[in-house]
DNA sequence: ACAAATGATTACTG
DNA sequence: CAGTAATCATTTGT
């Protein structure tokens, strides 16, 4: 068909579509802001009183109640920010004034992450107004000038201000993480669209919206290039071809598979057989003739799709554990949205496991089948999994959030124009889709094609992985993940493999960093296709932001890269903001990145929650892990595990920790502002017992002895929990539980999801900022 | 503007 | 709950 669309810039209108929506169509249209606001309420409660966070920071508080989806925690917070806005103000000229000084005196300054938590708040908060003075009151520092925050809050000014020059200079003068595409996406179209209006005086049709969105496409800064027609990729639409040839009709199982590759949901992979059927059926009506006269189905499977058909296309690939590469592009963006849901996550930040940790890169959300993505993290999620499934995120909730990098996404929109319907989809459309949540069910998705992969996944997995159901992931270098899940190392040989299927991201991409691989650490970034992000980026990879390796089942592991050193310590020297997690390596030599996730059922809706909780943006700023290691008993000495601990710095508040669970780890960690910007968050070394699953055992009970010692030693709490799933993946009911915290029967807790994000900002970082007291900024917060 | 293509929705059935 | 048929709404092409 008209595939092709002339390469570039045409196509956003599937963007649009997706937000637009038809999307959205099925699951539950409304469904999405209650259940995440629902979903939110439940947890947040327990949350203050575990926190290690002091008691007066307010902005904590409030990150931390935003975390937790709260949606009366997050008006809070919004309101804090506000009222803080203010007073940001003058503190913000001071900062202008000094930020030279270095941080360390000058008492009232906020750091760019502060600001940009301020902004992102305020946005939140759909507090506008409130937005636009506080952007008016910030110097034009040099600190502030590339921070994403405080473009997206300039854009949203803008745009509510009527003032659509100034928004399309925004938007096309930076490029931004694909986290916030959506989001840029609306303004854009929609400021395009009530420019037209007033020109013509009268509201426009669809058709008009068409052809504006055709006569004025996206600016690569905020879409990722990827095309679609009618809503659909091409590559999804093929494997809906392939797959209806062989069978017209497919049993959910095969539904889900095929739901799972193409990124699109059960219900829209359902609709589009119903469709296709139909269609067939009688092609006098609906159906051109044209395709076949005498039987469609048949027919037009050849006509169409001749290419694909016969060879399978996709389904070669299934095996392959490497490479493949699909159809042409690579990295888009959205790509599949997951399928359901298109979850952006306004803050940085990473899950694994269901367990955030921020990040103050980029965050890339990996999940085990699907992905999501943030805005800047990345969460892995289960990666794979064992036996039966992957954990999967339930987008439901978290589309509800993503969305709402704003909660008040719609309402910010809305107010400005009347189309809030537009923007309403586009809400809905990842909420529905999570709704469905279908897809983790099926596990690995390795491929495309229409085989029913499960079964080769998942043997591939378990062999390396352990039993658990855990698996493992190694990455070498670069690592690339195309959009069907398969994950592609480029440079090695290496041995790196991905063995879940299930992971499907599609945009990410490793970038090869060198310094970062010398290291044997793992950077990801999210880029978005641009080479533009790594580029800019590569420094602060360098510098060891980043990040994360797992193990064991039940252990993460995150590797900073920097240091050189092995274990011990990540002072975070340079660094300073970004979240550091020192390393260890992971068992395998190889990889330096492992990701394992538990897996076993997680249910998808257990991690929504976690999910939900990333999306808010909350004041965090950087931190850093310090000590990371996890590792297998045998790796890990004790005596590392003891270095660890000083490394730990400064400090702050922190938090955090990880879960190690059977099913699986967590990490996360929650950061707030500490006095020194930083926080530290010892992790866990040998956590979880061994990195080898071997034994379920693990799954089943961590090894507490560890845990204890290495609480003690170093205040983390690490915990396994035993039940992680129970509290963590309950179903829909416990989401509550998880933004917070739980306790383990010491009583140590775990924080999860604090994280947020806001701090996407780190990337200032590498510029280096002084680092402002935001001590100051706290006490502000905590007045207002 | 018109028409075709296509995804989604609704009502009904088994 | 899955199928079918009818129908709507949007996307896309002319």
């Amino acid at each position: 068909m008209s595939s092709s669309s002339p390469t570039g810039q045409i196509a956003s209108a599937a963007d649009i579509k997706q937000e637009n929506g038809m999307e959205s169509a099925s699951e539950g249209q409304e469904a999405p802001r209650e259940v995440a606001g629902g979903a939110a309420a439940g947890l947040s409660p327990p949350a203050p009183a575990p926190f290690p966070l002091e008691p007066g920071d307010t902005a904590a508080t409030a990150a931390a109640a935003r975390v937790s989806g709260e949606e009366g925690a997050v008006a809070a917070a919004a309101a804090a920010a506000g009222a803080a806005a203010d007073q940001v103000q003058l503190h913000s000229e001071l900062l202008g004034r000094h930020h030279h000084a270095a941080a360390v005196q000058t008492p009232l300054a906020f750091s760019p992450d502060h600001v940009a938590c301020v902004c992102e708040a305020l946005q939140q908060g759909g507090n506008l107004d409130r937005l636009a003075r506080f952007l008016w009151s910030l110097p034009q520092s040099d600190l502030l000038r590339g921070n994403e925050s405080l473009l997206k809050a300039r854009a949203l000014v803008a745009f509510h201000q009527g003032i659509y020059p100034e928004l399309y200079s925004i938007l096309e003068s930076h490029s931004f993480e694909s986290a916030n595409h959506p989001l840029l996406q609306q303004l854009w179209y929609k400021a395009r669209y009530t420019e037209a209006e007033r020109a013509r005086g009268r509201p426009l049709g669809a058709v008009d919206k068409y052809r504006l969105r055709r006569k004025f496409p996206l600016p690569r800064t905020i879409w990722d290039g990827e095309e679609t027609v009618y809503c659909f990729k091409e590559k999804s639409r093929n494997a809906l071809k392939e797959l209806y040839k062989q069978n017209r009709y497919p049993s959910p199982a095969e539904k889900r598979h095929l739901a799972k590759i193409t990124g699109l949901s059960l219900t829209q992979v359902s609709n589009w057989f119903k469709n296709r059927r139909q269609r067939d059926r009688n092609p006098s009506e609906t159906q051109s003739k044209s395709e076949s006269d005498g039987n469609p189905s048949t027919e037009d499977e050849s006509s169409k799709g001749h290419e694909d058909l016969s060879p399978h296309p996709l389904s070669g690939s299934s095996d392959g554990v490497t490479n493949l590469s699909l159809s042409s592009h690579m990295e888009p963006v959205y790509m599949q949205q997951i399928g359901n849901a298109k979850i952006s996550l306004s803050s940085s930040g990473v899950l694994l496991n269901g367990s955030l940790v921020p990040a103050s890169t980029s965050p890339v959300f990996l999940n085990g089948n699907s992905f999501i993505q943030g805005p800047n993290g990345v969460i892995l999620n289960g990666l794979n999994v064992g036996n039966t499934q992957s954990v999967s995120l339930n987008p439901p909730k978290m589309a509800s959030n993503i969305v709402s990098n704003g909660i008040s996404m719609s309402d910010i929109l809305g107010s400005a124009s009347q189309d809030v319907k537009e923007f309403k989809v586009l809400q809905g459309s990842p909420a529905n889709s999570a709704a469905t949540t279908s897809y983790s069910p099926s596990a690995s998705a390795s491929f495309p094609g229409l085989i029913p992969s499960t079964e080769v996944k998942r043997e591939g997995i378990q062999t390396v992985a352990s039993q658990d159901g855990g698996s493992v992931v190694t990455f070498t270098t670069p690592v690339q993940i195309n959009q069907y899940g398969i994950v592609q190392i480029p440079n090695s040989g290496a041995q790196g493999q991905f063995l879940n299927g299930s992971i499907g991201f599609s945009p990410l991409q490793l970038p090869p960093v060198s310094v970062a691989a010398s290291q044997g650490n793992i950077s990801v970034n999210s880029s978005t296709s641009d080479g533009s992000t790594f580029t800019s980026e590569s420094t602060t990879v360098q510098q060891g932001k980043v990040f994360f390796s797992s193990l064991a089942p039940n252990a993460v592991v995150y590797t900073v890269p920097n240091s050189g050193q092995t274990i011990g310590s990540v002072k975070q020297e340079g660094l300073e903001r970004s979240l550091v997690f020192s390393q260890l390596m992971p068992v395998n030599q190889n990889a330096q990145v492992n990701a394992n996730l538990s897996s076993e059922n997680i249910s998808g809706s257990g991690l929504h929650p976690l999910a939900s909780s990333l999306v808010n943006v909350s004041p965090t700023q950087n931190f850093s892990l310090t000590p990371p290691t996890l590792l297998n008993p045998t790796e890990l000495n004790p005596d590392i595990a003891d270095s660890q601990p000083m490394s730990a710095p400064v400090t702050s508040k922190s938090t955090v920790t990880s879960v190690s669970n059977t099913n699986y780890a967590t990490l996360q960690n929650c950061s707030l502002i500490t006095g020194q910007d930083l926080m530290s968050v010892p992790m866990s070394q040998a956590v979880l017992g061994e990195i080898v699953p071997t034994a379920e055992d693990q799954v089943g009970h961590p090894s507490p002895a560890i845990h204890q010692d290495f609480v003690r030693e170093h205040r983390l709490v690490l915990q396994s929990v035993a039940n992680i799933k129970e509290n963590f993946l309950p179903n829909s009911e416990s989401k509550a539980t998880s933004n917070l915290m739980m306790l383990d029967s010491k009583s140590k807790y775990v924080l999860d999801g604090m994280v947020e994000t806001v701090c996407e900002d780190l990337e200032t970082d590498k510029k280096e900022l002084a680092k402002l007291q935001t001590v100051q900024l706290d006490e502000d917060m905590q007045d207002l």
